[in-house]
DNA sequence: TATATGTTGAA
DNA sequence: TCAACATAT
């Protein structure tokens, strides 16, 4: 038997190529509404789970295969689904992908110890990662804190720690088992989020086909620029597993004659964002606070981030004065992904113009990201929070007027998502007048941008050199 | 994956 | 006047 998790995929899927060599095999997978809220699933990606799986169903049935979609309650209901299952079946052996996360090892482990009471076996693989995660150490045999230190040794190690691609396993005889996604019907999910992110591996492998073209012309140049659709936009399926990253680098090393770095400037530059990925992964591994609310810098939680509810409200209701922010929340409620610069400028906002505590936004983002990834976004949000592995410094904070003018020079991004203000030059859409503002029904800006970055700074500063400010000190 | 501010020197 | 550069946060 295999038990799917976050793995939805047919090519490239370890735990099933290694099962299906050893006999006839089942697939299951396991879901429930208390663990999605637990989780913070959104939407959007509840969505792409569901029309995931009724793809995966017919990809599994051109192999023989039968997917049994089973409804929990929560995760402690999986060991026992999973244990009825073996019995029903009388299963002798369990395949599956391991996970990193908190929360899913002890599930994993859970599962590992019921299954073995049965007598069963179990066999885990690993697919998640390019490399084994764990196996990237430093030669005093810490995990690495530094992304350009990790990067180096990744590729360093590349040649014999990368997890080859795990061959398309040839089709089964027919077995007296048939597929059943009936308690899959009984799932509400809004199927509207289908339109804008179609479910499925042949999507996520044109998608991914279409964009090395793109890539490697453009990728470096248009990359940051929101309003030109320059980025891969491959992270919901990666989140979901219709794809994996290994197969991402395996195509973008086939176009840049096998180089991990250097070559051809656009796919060199996706490959440095696809160690990104991995090496926020790997920080997880490492860090089970990362699963727990914690910041890796375990100072930071001294800082007396702000709990204010109506101001957080306006930035995820994108009513904040700031054209680039407004626009960028507007984007991530409607289509449920956000673009990559955006997500750092609406992170940097909140966290260090408004100090509001960087676990809401990290919140609101899994709420409505249709990519929603524990290790990604927690990465993303601690490196702009500054409480994160080298995260950014304190004191570089982003202005999102000069972002908005460096990023979006002529608006074109901030138009279509806030089309009050498409009648505004390019120099004034990115800073409204108050006059504009208010002929335009537009809010006025809700914070002052030097004295919010200022305050912050300040309480940075005295939180790692605790002494009294000059502007306090007498004499 | 920064920004604000101040200095310098060419025009 | 302003680009280029240095520097502090």
């Amino acid at each position: 038997m295999v038990w799917f998790k976050r793995d939805l995929r047919v090519y490239d899927n370890p735990a099933l190529t290694e099962a299906m060599k050893e006999g006839p095999v089942i697939a299951v997978y396991v879901l429930s509404h208390e663990q999605w809220d637990k989780h913070d699933v959104s939407p959007a990606q509840r969505a792409l789970i569901v029309g995931q799986l009724h793809s995966l169903e017919k990809k599994l049935a051109e192999l023989n295969v039968p997917l049994l979609v089973k409804v929990g309650d929560c995760f402690d209901s999986v060991p026992g689904t999973l244990a009825r299952l073996i019995k029903e079946y009388s299963v002798t052996s369990l395949y599956f992908n391991r996970e990193y996360e908190v929360n899913e090892r002890r599930c994993e482990s859970a599962v590992e110890q019921s299954v073995k009471l049965l007598g069963a076996e179990v066999f885990a693989f690993h697919d998640a990662c390019m490399v084994v995660p764990g196996s990237v150490l430093s030669l005093k045999g810490e995990p690495y804190k530094v992304f350009s230190a990790f990067k180096k040794a990744f590729i360093a190690g590349y040649g014999f720690k990368a997890r080859p691609v795990a061959y398309f396993p040839g089709s089964q005889p027919v077995i007296d088992v048939s597929s059943d996604l009936t308690e899959l019907q009984c799932i509400g999910y809004d199927s509207e989020w289908l339109q804008q992110w179609p479910a499925g591996e042949a999507e996520a492998h044109d998608r991914l086909e279409r964009f090395m073209d793109v890539a490697s012309r453009d990728y470096k140049a248009t990359r940051d620029i929101p309003g030109v659709p320059g980025t891969s936009q491959l992270s919901p399926y990666l989140a979901v597993g219709a794809l994996s990253t290994t197969q991402c680098m395996t195509t973008a090393l086939m176009a840049n004659e096998g180089l991990l770095d250097g070559g051809n400037e656009g796919i060199a530059c996706w490959i440095n964002e696809l160690i990104w990925r991995e090496f926020y992964r790997h920080v997880l591994f490492h860090n089970p606070e990362v699963s727990m609310n914690q910041p890796l810098k375990k100072e930071t939680d001294l800082l007396p981030w702000r709990n204010d509810q109506a101001d957080f409200q306006r930035w995820c209701d994108g009513n904040t004065g700031f054209p680039i922010i407004d626009a960028a929340m507007k984007q991530l409620v409607t289509t449920g992904w956000m673009h990559n610069r955006l997500r750092m400028i609406t992170a940097m906002f909140l966290t260090k113009n408004l100090f509001i505590d960087w676990r809401l936004g990290e919140q609101f983002f899994m709420r409505h990201l249709v990519d929603g990834d524990l290790a990604s976004n927690n990465g993303g949000w601690q490196w702009c929070a500054s409480t994160g592995v080298d995260a950014a410094p304190y004191f570089r904070i982003f202005n999102p007027v000069s972002q908005s003018k460096r990023f979006d020079p002529d608006g074109t991004f901030i138009r279509k998502f806030l089309p009050q203000l498409a009648s505004l030059n390019a120099k004034d859409i990115h800073q409204p007048s108050l006059a504009q503002a208010k002929k335009l029904n537009y809010p006025e800006p809700m914070v002052n941008l030097s004295e919010s970055a200022g305050r912050t700074k300040l309480l940075f500063k005295n939180l790692t050199q605790p002494t009294v400010p000059d502007e306090v000190r007498v004499g």
